[in-house]
DNA sequence: CTGAAAGCGCTAACAT
DNA sequence: ATGTTAGCGCTTTCAG
């Protein structure tokens, strides 16, 4: 393959039209430099600001990252992107990035340590500056590839015992949800959770259940079938056929929640009414569904985590963030309230719709 | 700010540590030589990959790139990444970059020309080998950004009549969506579409309105609410205020659609029965609310996009394709269907519910 | 089979 | 106020 020799203008260009070096260039087109009119006659300055200007100069950024081992870009894991939680907490990271002129690099890993570590090394390769993963494994130690580089990292979304990270209180969240459905009379409750490494669930949970303990209620029974539509159709399915199905139901997703209020519903357990539901995230869905959810501010997430990254990697301390979450009441959960597409009456049979073209 | 020499090892202490050149050393080491052993003995060879290995060597990419003016870099802009479709294309893009090794710089642009164009130059700066754009502009010429600097670039999502694109056939899916309404025996029909500028909303409703017509029907009705929730719920209001509720709708998201039907519902027009609902992308959300919807294969377009632009890189000629489509029906449009969360009794009042903590 | 030398585009000591 | 020099880490003629 031929070496394309890029046709972007440099600074040599510009220093031979001007009749000055490259430094001087270097020096007054440079951003980061504070005083320009320092290192050059306010009449040079103006040639070569001109120059650059109709010549197009861009500087070439790969060219000062190698120069200064500084590349401006970030790298983001993310364990699946296709994922609303994880597109929006990925909307606040691109939100500051774009802020800050910083590109960020992403990739995704399906929470396979494997994939991780190989695309982890891959991005190092690239000098990304710092990294945030949003895809941290509880007591797992894979982070080793970004530590031994000396890499700056932030977690975001799910928190690991060793490192800074911005995650919702979801503590607060199990709590929060719990204490709702109690408010409301619920006795037997149930919560659906994901992956045992996931932080997420495993917090709410822990929050969930201390509740419904201090509230005096039984021990809420744990589904752990994860938090996908799927995830949440299956738990219903064990809840029907162990016969023990709750009054009061927490999904670790609004999709979940959903999935599971879809087959209870269809057996006769109307959403609102037999059992109350709350959802998280808060994601639109939710509210176009009358679901009740707790909000875990994912854009803010997104956004904390990676000016959290570059205040660390502006040499500051850092220290890990808990943002507050909120509760929003809808009619899956109180009945009284408004509802478009919830319902309360029963209706046989289950499947998944046909396919036609 | 000092500059932090980076830690990493260097061919060149490869070299030292061998005792041979740091010519032999990259030509031994690097992964694009197709013949390694054409350039040293089996001896060095082993010797070389040895110290490689034990001193944990990576090749610097920004080095490489710099000497080779090839970044192994695509750049990728979203409109928003905050949404189900851009992340499942995304997806898609990103599985494809993982199998060839390459990097994705991706950003987001609000569909607002002046960021965008910001934002390409200085992913231009970044020297990505292409560009991958779904946020297209119909008729805008925005793109000379990219194209001045002789950037590949593929469209993906959104077509533009000058760029090659990877889309859904969106006409065949307002002909499906139109055609599977009016089998129904729908006859009032409307859609509710995006801004004229998004091709995806401007081709399905032109294959909507088309079957429509050839079927005898009076023109649909098209509203330009959006493809958010909001943006049904607004969709909603105006046919109720213009006293000019449709027995047949289509939306241009799954979430648009939901936010229709929820409104309607709660003034009394009952999903599946007094109005058959279909919806686009065919997203979890659609099999969680029973929605019929077009699934438009996003995953499957982002792996494409990809595969296209790096085809290109590689010299081959390339063209627009057109991705089919396919319709899941489901209780939403027919109600001899099972459904879990939509109802058929009238419900009265709404709000978006109350807010807590 | 191996190496010396040049240089991608830029920045930053160290002159003057 | 401006230039000289060196070099980031790598690839690639060109020479042997």
């Amino acid at each position: 393959m031929p070496i394309r020799v890029s046709q972007r203008p440099t600074q040599r260009q510009i220093a031979a039209q001007v009749g000055v070096s490259v430094t001087t260039v270097s020096r007054i087109l440079n951003p980061d430099e504070p005083h320009p009119e320092r290192w050059a006659s306010q009449e040079t300055i103006e040639s070569i600001r001109k120059a650059a200007h109709t010549l197009g100069y861009r500087r070439n950024s790969l060219a000062v990252s190698l120069r200064t081992s500084r590349s401006q870009t970030v790298g983001v894991f993310l364990p699946s992107i296709g994922d609303y939680t994880l597109a929006a907490i990925f909307a606040g990271i691109d939100e500051v990035a774009r802020e800050y002129g910083i590109m960020a690099l992403t990739a995704s890993t399906l929470d396979a340590p494997g994939l991780r570590s190989d695309r982890t090394l891959k991005m190092l390769d690239h000098l990304v500056d710092g990294i945030i993963f949003a895809d941290a494994h509880l007591g797992e130690q894979y982070l080793s590839g970004a530590e031994a580089q000396r890499v700056p990292l932030v977690l975001v979304h799910r928190r690991h015992e060793e490192h800074v990270s911005v995650t919702a209180d979801d503590v607060a969240a199990g709590r929060l949800a719990a204490e709702h459905l109690i408010s409301l009379g619920r006795t037997r409750l149930a919560v659906i959770v994901g992956r045992r490494f996931m932080s997420t669930g495993v917090d709410r949970a822990t929050g969930f259940i201390q509740a419904a303990e201090e509230a005096g209620l039984e021990k809420p029974v744990v589904y752990d079938h994860g938090f996908t539509v799927q995830a949440g159709r299956d738990a219903a399915l064990a809840m029907l056929g162990r016969d023990n199905v709750p009054d009061g139901l927490f999904g670790m997703h609004d999709l979940c929640t959903l999935g599971a209020t879809s087959v209870l519903r269809q057996h006769g357990y109307a959403t609102g009414e037999d059992i109350a539901a709350v959802g998280s995230y808060d994601s639109p869905v939710a509210w176009a569904c009358d679901l009740t959810s707790i909000g875990m501010g994912l854009h803010n997430m997104g956004r904390r985590s990676l000016e959290l990254l570059l205040d660390r990697l502006g040499g500051k301390e850092i220290t890990s963030e808990t943002l507050p979450v909120s509760l929003t009441v809808r009619a899956s959960s109180d009945p009284s309230l408004p509802r478009g597409d919830l319902t309360w009456g029963t209706i046989p049979g289950a499947t998944n719709g046909t396919n036609h073209n």
